[in-house]
DNA sequence: CAGTGAGCGAGCTTCCGCTTGACTT
């Protein structure tokens, strides 16, 4: 099967290459290599068969997990080896280039897909090939689609060098800051420790929200307005907005009180009505960061989860890539969007033009297209021989509102706005209402507003220079909030705004931080543990520069240098690590061990009568210990029982606690007698197989 | 998956980013 006059054109030059022995060997095959299996998949699929797709599944080689597999004597000389986990997958690689007339490296087109590449390639030059190592050559597609792959094939060529060296360089860089300053971690304050370029500034986001609460003093105000009839007796709400034409602020009980028992015996006059058209556009399709974001919002799904049901809906074929920074979409799927569009819901829903979206954080890198449904009538989800999972389903249904409304015309609103000024009681007032009625409901056809949400105030019709009736003035005292806490979604908005972070990492490295304890969850917002408290204090305090907010996007800019070829990366490691490594010498040298905040549980130690009970954060989470460590070595549990009896040994509790790892899991509270575990709630393992969709929830209440 | 803090001093912990299964006691 022939594909696409490009096509035709490498068969000519395979002929060059490999000569008669295409005719008599037919099992020669363009090889092409790709990170993820499904792209795989998905593309031997659509090529012919003198096509064979083979994934990488991600990275083949990187530096050692145990050591630091970088030479500092030696200009940063970094050791690649193959993943131990990838040594079969390296060799069905190689196998299946060795049947191969010619190869091409089609990984991710970005800096880490460049390095894959350039990986992949290196292998094949120590093994015994056919194809000659001129025909190795690196193409790249950002759609999977027909013609993007058939325009690739077309324009082959050499991996980038300068963009691989970006790499190498990032990786050094992030090897250097974790493997160094984690043992740094592990002297000072305790063992098992880390410290990164991302987990480190997350919590320190983290921390310094905390403390921006804790410094919250809450200012007092007073909300003040007045219930008023119309002429025609229909009722009315407005607000203060102005006094004497400056802004309303009213800031405490007597200036409140005067302002109150002036409008009291004020006469209310319509002074001016405004009505004007609002449109608003729909939002742009979903990123890994949106889409988590909606998750935890929608749903009250983690980031982890999220990803992870994601990940079966790409993997069933239903959504496009999971793990994008990109808001593109492919010209193929705008205009199946708008021809469902038509079908379904009438021209009027749809733009004249397709609505383009730009990227939402300027070191996006676009790999991919943007989070999409591949089947735009959803027959690929509804026409199933076994039905989709319900969780899936509500996922895909999300994904698939979202990506159909971005391309459906803006919903538009009717905004009045109604004036009215209050005299003769005594001072100037300027009271106001606004309401929006919805006048065409646009993309909002699959994204129905709540009656609950703004805009929805119905107002009566008046007209300028009317006098209203005063009903009730209406006041309360209220006071400001402190800043609120970060959530799964804030955080992860945070860390792309900064651009700290991939769409990979997002989801593992709020696992990580919980992990090693720095942060906790409480009623779903991330607070500093007194270890990361501690930690995030010394990091920051000696190596300022490393941990600063911009530091990643400075990275980021040097590495486009690197990328550029007008910045050799041994330079830019070593600008960077020079200082560094000075200071973490003396640090190491010199600095105190780190203390770790206790709290107080002001109850006596019944061992020794003497010292206090603290609340101590080990390893393993929170414990009850004695203050005078290590004279007196009492600890208690605190145990988190759940209301239920062990099943095993029908004598003692079941009670929650923490792997290593962060993980949750129930145990009997009478172990090591009894030695019931379980990775699930025993007390919903029932419900779970009656019905999917309560265990999906009730897993979410109880996370 | 049954602990924790300090310090004893054997051997180990740790990073970010790319991608899936292999694990489920």
């Amino acid at each position: 099967m022939v594909f696409g006059g490009s096509l035709s054109h490498h068969f000519v030059q395979r002929l060059d290459i490999a000569g008669t022995l295409l005719f008599t060997d037919s099992s020669l095959m363009h090889l092409i290599i790709v990170e993820s299996p499904t792209k795989a998949k998905t593309l031997n699929k659509f090529l012919g068969k003198e096509y064979d797709v083979i994934a990488t599944k991600g990275h083949i080689k990187d530096l050692p997990k145990s050591k630091l597999g970088v030479d500092l004597e030696n200009n940063f000389e970094p050791v690649f080896e193959v993943v131990p986990k990838q040594e079969s997958n390296v060799k069905s690689i190689v196998a299946a280039a060795k049947k191969a007339s010619d190869i091409y490296l089609a990984t991710d087109p970005d800096r880490e897909g460049e390095a894959i590449s350039a990986h992949v390639a290196e292998i094949l030059a120590d093994s015994k090939l056919k194809v000659d190592k001129k025909h190795i050559r690196r193409i790249v597609f950002h759609e999977i689609t027909k013609s993007a792959v058939e325009e690739a094939i077309a324009h082959p060529r050499d991996v980038d060098a300068h963009l691989v060296d970006a790499q190498t360089a990032r990786r050094v860089l992030d090897r250097l800051v974790g493997y160094k300053l984690s043992p740094l971690l592990w002297k000072k304050v305790r063992i098992g420790l880390s410290a990164g370029r991302v987990q480190s500034v997350t919590v320190r986001l983290i921390v310094e929200k905390e403390r921006e609460i804790e410094a919250f003093k809450p200012v007092e105000y007073w909300e003040i307005g007045a219930d008023v009839t119309t002429p025609e007796k229909k009722a009315l709400t407005i607000w203060l907005a102005k006094i004497n034409d400056k802004k309303a602020e009213v800031s405490n009980e007597k200036t409140a009180k005067e302002v109150i028992s002036h409008l009291e015996k004020s006469t209310y006059t319509i002074s001016e009505v405004k009505k004007r058209e609002v449109k608003k556009r729909p939002y742009a399709p979903f990123t890994t960061s949106t889409l988590t974001q909606a998750g935890a919002r929608m749903f009250g799904w983690s980031a982890k989860r999220t990803m992870s049901i994601a990940q079966k809906l790409y993997e069933e074929g239903v959504i496009t890539y999971h793990r994008t920074d990109s808001v593109n979409i492919a010209e193929q799927a705008v205009s199946a969007a708008r021809e469902f569009i038509e079908s379904k819901y009438g021209k009027e829903y749809v733009p004249q033009s397709p609505l383009v979206y730009k990227k939402q954080s300027k070191m996006a890198q676009e790999a991919h297209e943007a989070i999409r449904p591949t089947d735009m009538t959803m027959g690929n989800v509804t026409n199933r021989t076994s039905p989709i999972d319900p969780t899936e389903y509500k996922l895909y249904d999300l994904i698939w509102r979202r990506f159909i409304a971005c391309q459906m015309t803006d919903v538009v609103f009717d905004e009045t706005s109604i004036s009215v000024t209050a005299t003769n009681g005594g001072g100037e007032y300027l009271l106001r209402a606004s309401g929006q009625i919805m006048k065409f409901d646009g993309w909002r056809k699959l994204f129905p507003q709540k009656v609950s949400e703004e805009g929805v105030v119905l107002l009566p019709d008046v007209h300028e220079r009317e006098v209203l009736d005063l009903q009730k003035v209406l006041s309360e005292q209220k006071f400001t909030q402190p800043p609120a806490r970060f959530n799964e979604a804030s955080i992860i908005k945070t860390l792309e705004k900064l651009g700290i972070g991939r769409p990979s990492t997002y989801a593992p490295t709020i696992s990580t931080i919980q992990a090693r304890g720095y942060v906790e969850k409480d009623e779903g917002k991330f607070k500093p543990t007194s270890v990361g408290i501690a930690v995030n204090d010394f990091l920051v305090t000696n190596f300022a520069d490393v941990f600063e907010y911009s530091f990643t996007a400075s990275m980021e800019d040097n590495l486009d240098k690197v990328a550029g070829g007008t910045l050799d990366w041994h330079k830019e490691i070593k600008t960077f690590w020079t200082p560094v490594g000075k200071k973490l010498t003396d640090v190491e040298k010199n600095a105190e061990r780190v203390k770790i905040a206790v709290e107080k549980l002001g109850r006596e130690c019944p061992e020794c009568k003497e010292g206090e009970l603290v609340v101590r954060q080990g390893r393993f989470g929170k414990f009850i210990s004695c203050s005078r460590f290590p004279d007196c070595k009492y600890t208690e549990k605190i145990v988190n029982k759940i209301d239920m009896k062990c099943p095993k040994c029908e004598k003692g509790d079941i009670v929650m606690k923490k792997t290593k790892k962060g993980r949750k899991f129930f145990g009997c509270s009478t172990y090591p007698e009894c030695d019931y575990a379980n990775w699930k709630d025993p007390r919903k393992e029932t419900e779970e197989k009656a019905d999917p969709v309560e265990k999906d929830q009730a897993e979410e209440v109880s996370a």
